[in-house]
RNA sequence: GCGCCCAUAGCUCAAUCGGAUAGAGCGACAGCCUUCUAAGCUGUAGGUUUCAGGUUCGAUUCCUGAUGGGCGUACCA
């Protein structure tokens, strides 16, 4: 037996509405909170009884008297409150779920909604003029997070990584990596008022040194851009390594003037009369093209060097990854990009691509504390303190759950002494500590019961305290759970999943026995239920993209 | 000024498409280890969901306004 209780349940009670005269019943339902309402709930009495002109409970009774109680997976129905219909699903089929999980093991949960579609998920995308901070944290986490999420809906997952290495700012690193380049043989050689205070500038230029002596000093300004970049990138790839990210594409914004896609994005814009030239600068028509035009302004897009601004080659790029025909593009900026990507997305609609497609997330800002006080941890100071230095500090484990652990739309607030504590404290190991004492458990029974891994039928009806229904019962949410937090793109809904999953197998743990040589049928249906639960922990921690440690 | 985001327990945050008695963790207090990992479990205390209206059978959730905070408002990205 196995079906989709859910869809067996809405089938049935669309039924008994048709029958009771609506025509296309919509039925929502919903897993109640107190478990004394049932395993599912639905309101549909609620939503149709004031369109007939009868009352809600008295509707809900005529729902029920055509569903035909009980049934065999419907054990029992009640109305309650002001018109719900509570319905209690079967031990059995709570129990039987168990089999669905130990067979699909790290499948369990994977679903095919999405299953022959692409997306594509641009994130971190850092400019290679310094090292990743911590303020890059966040977006890193989420991505991460996200992508294995959208895989895990049947997406094939493109990740990538927008990669810049033209403009102002690599300049600027050129600049300052000449400046303590040439300091180390000039001591009062200036450094430029907006340069990269960086220690790791130093580095670079002591790397010069080592190899050059001071033979760069009238060097053009390219070697130290290129050694400047190619430190800071191979910096940037070494700590998205250690936090186990992968991008598939890195994809150079140069690409995009070398095939001729920003002239050619540029002209569209002038052929459709959608920018003007003024001040010896190209100006884009946002404020005509953007939806809310209160208060908007035309934007620079090349400016009077004839330099574009990041604009430009922003629409080519999304105008690129557009015609790749992905199903879903994705974006993770900061909010201090919040208002930028509406003009972009405004610009490559003005020209009439359709960006429906493309997904920004925006996260809020975080701020790090330290017993209750804000760390500063910019990139200003000369002793930066690195997204790697975190992630040697309290390890990556912790890093990317800090990170996921809220909604994104909302601030952050990292608490760094909280991250640090290796101890029960800390929200992180409350999970992993549930997984590895499953995995404890498993180790003793393969030498308490030899025959347990070959072992035929498993009696699951034995599984009847209260505390093993209530695991199971959580256990089997998982899939919609996942369904639910790629919907949002919201990772953190998994976290608080899991948090109760956890809760409700140290519980279990707690209240039942599992192990018990002279019970041995009961012992089996008991690690037939740990299995399931470490499963279900696995598959999250994969999502979210931490380690389920064996032991801890 | 204008735009976006946010406001829930002492603190940090959840809350299913608008659902029933708003939940966790931390902190506080009180219990539980000669039995499979006490990084665990159990209990107590803690709330006018910032405020004022509106829509609805029903609002933390949607709408309007106010207050407070974050981020933007570049010929930087």
């Amino acid at each position: 037996m196995i079906l989709d209780i859910k869809q067996y349940v809405s089938e049935k009670i669309k039924n008994a509405l048709r029958s009771l005269g609506i025509h296309e019943p919509a039925v929502i339902l919903e897993r109640p909170k107190d478990p004394l309402h049932g395993d599912i709930s639905c309101n549909a009495a609620m939503m149709y009884a004031k369109k007939l002109g009868r009352n809600p409970k008295e509707f809900a009774q005529s729902i029920l008297e055509q569903l035909a109680l009980p049934d065999e997976f419907i054990t029992k129905a009640s109305i309650a409150g002001p018109g719900f219909i509570n319905l209690f699903i079967a031990d059995k089929y709570y129990t039987e779920k168990l089999t669905e999980i130990n067979e699909l093991k790290g499948n369990f949960g994977r679903l095919n909604d999405n299953s022959g579609k692409t997306a594509d998920i641009e994130w971190v995308s850092a400019n290679p003029t310094g090292e990743l901070h911590t303020g890059h944290g966040r977006q890193t986490a989420l991505g991460k997070a996200i992508a294995n999420l959208l895989e895990w809906t049947g997406y094939k997952v493109t990740r990538e990584y927008y990669y810049n290495n033209a403009g102002k700012q690599m300049e600027n690193l050129a600049k300052s990596v000449y400046a303590r380049y040439r300091q180390l043989f000039e001591p009062d050689y200036p450094f430029p008022e907006d340069g990269y205070a960086g220690d790791y500038v130093k580095e670079i230029a002591a790397i010069l040194a080592k190899e050059h002596d001071d033979k760069l000093i009238d060097a053009d300004d390219k070697i130290f851009r290129e050694a400047g970049e190619n430190w800071c990138f191979k910096s940037i790839r070494h700590t998205l390594d250690s936090f186990g990210i992968h991008h598939d594409i890195f994809f150079n914004e140069s690409t995009l003037y070398e095939t001729g896609k920003i002239t050619e994005t540029l002209e569209e814009f002038k052929k459709r009369g959608l920018s003007y030239e003024k001040d010896g600068a190209i100006w884009l028509k946002t404020s005509e093209l953007l939806k809310n035009k209160k208060d908007a302004a035309d934007k620079v897009i090349v400016k009077a060097t004839g330099e574009p601004t990041y604009r430009l080659p922003d629409m080519a790029y999304h105008i690129d990854k557009l015609k790749r025909g992905y199903d879903l593009i994705i974006d993770i900026f900061g909010a201090d990009h919040g208002d930028t990507y509406k003009e972009v997305l405004a610009g490559i609609e003005g020209l009439g691509y359709d960006s429906s497609k493309i997904k920004v997330i925006i996260h809020q800002m975080v701020t790090f504390v330290q017993d209750g006080k804000p760390v500063k941890m910019s990139k200003r100071a000369d002793n930066v303190y690195t997204l790697d230095d975190l992630i040697e500090d309290i390890g990556a484990d912790v890093t990317q759950f800090f990170f996921v652990m809220r909604s994104a739309n909302t601030h952050l607030e990292f608490d760094i002494a909280l991250a640090r504590e290796q101890s029960d404290k800390n929200p992180v190991f409350y999970l992993q500590y549930a997984h590895a004492r499953i995995c404890s458990i498993l180790r003793n029974a393969a030498e308490i019961f030899p025959d347990y891994s070959s072992a035929g039928s498993i009696n699951y009806s034995l599984l009847d305290t209260p505390e093993a229904i209530s695991l199971i019962k959580v256990l089997v949410l998982f899939p919609e759970t996942v369904a639910a937090a790629a919907a949002t793109l919201e990772p953190h809904k998994i976290i608080t999943y899991l948090n109760e999953a956890a809760e409700n197998y140290h519980r279990f743990y707690h209240n039942n026995r599992v192990i018990d040589a002279e019970a041995k049928e009961l012992s089996f249906a008991r690690l037939k239920l740990c299995e399931a639960a470490r499963i279900v922990l696995k598959n999250g921690f994969d999502i979210i993209g931490i380690s389920a440690p064996e032991r801890m």
